[in-house]
DNA sequence: TCAATACATCGACGAACATCGATGCCCGAA
DNA sequence: TTCGGGCATCGATGTTCGTCGATGTATTGA
């Protein structure tokens, strides 16, 4: 599948008119979280206790096969939104609410009471 | 394509793990996001003089066809990002900024300095 | 009434992607 | 060393979706 980190690539949308290349990396970011799967996995880890979640643990709340959720741990990996530990026979993951935070930054600053 | 509005759906990605519904609706809203045509287009609009733009002007500077261009002011009209207003042979649209607050919220709260 | 322009819709095609069974790899326990 | 469990990878399949030529629908000007 390709995918690339999520790093910081343009000004806010609502700013200034996106290059064509600013808008095929924000694209990809926001592509990594236009899947309902993967949003409910990295809201499973990013709420865990302890900070961490095992992968044992997010097939059977998510309804997917096993393949299925590994699929998408890689894909949020890859994109950096959360890290791999493995650990004995498990692999722990860890969210990185900073790169949510590039994403944030893209939509916009804060919008005036007014307008919302 | 059967795009709905975006509307506050969740709470924060990182706060709790979302239900299944939630989920799809949130994924659906950053579905229309990951496209690299439509975060141009969407800050074309966003960004212009007047605080409006004309289709007309938005087929050569996106470098896609015309029903191409038309298709994807379609899915952001739908999800509520853009309003089209039709004066007289051209169409006319305006960004509403309000919407992607909503997405914002839902990519957490602020993020501490230290974990930035 | 006719021609031209702006834009949406239709139909079709190809690429991207989510999903899952089967399989392979690695680690720990016995 | 062997066995079993956890997890990633592979291969195949069905669906979704971006794209565009052709066509339809208004609206304007002559």
């Amino acid at each position: 599948m390709e995918i690339k980190p999520i790093t910081a690539c343009c000004e806010p949308l609502t700013d200034t008119a996106l290059t064509a290349e600013a808008a095929d990396e924000l694209a990809a970011a926001f592509k990594v979280l236009a899947d309902p799967a993967r949003l409910r996995l990295f809201s499973l880890i990013a709420s865990a206790g302890e900070g961490e979640a095992c992968a044992c643990d997010l097939v059977e709340p998510l309804g997917k096969s096993q393949p299925t959720v590994s699929h998408h741990l890689s894909v949020l990996t890859d994109a950096g939104l959360v890290t791999r530990e493995k650990r004995g026979r498990w692999a722990w993951y860890r969210a990185d609410a900073s790169r949510l935070a590039v994403l944030r930054d893209a939509l916009g600053s804060v919008v005036p009471l007014g307008e919302r």
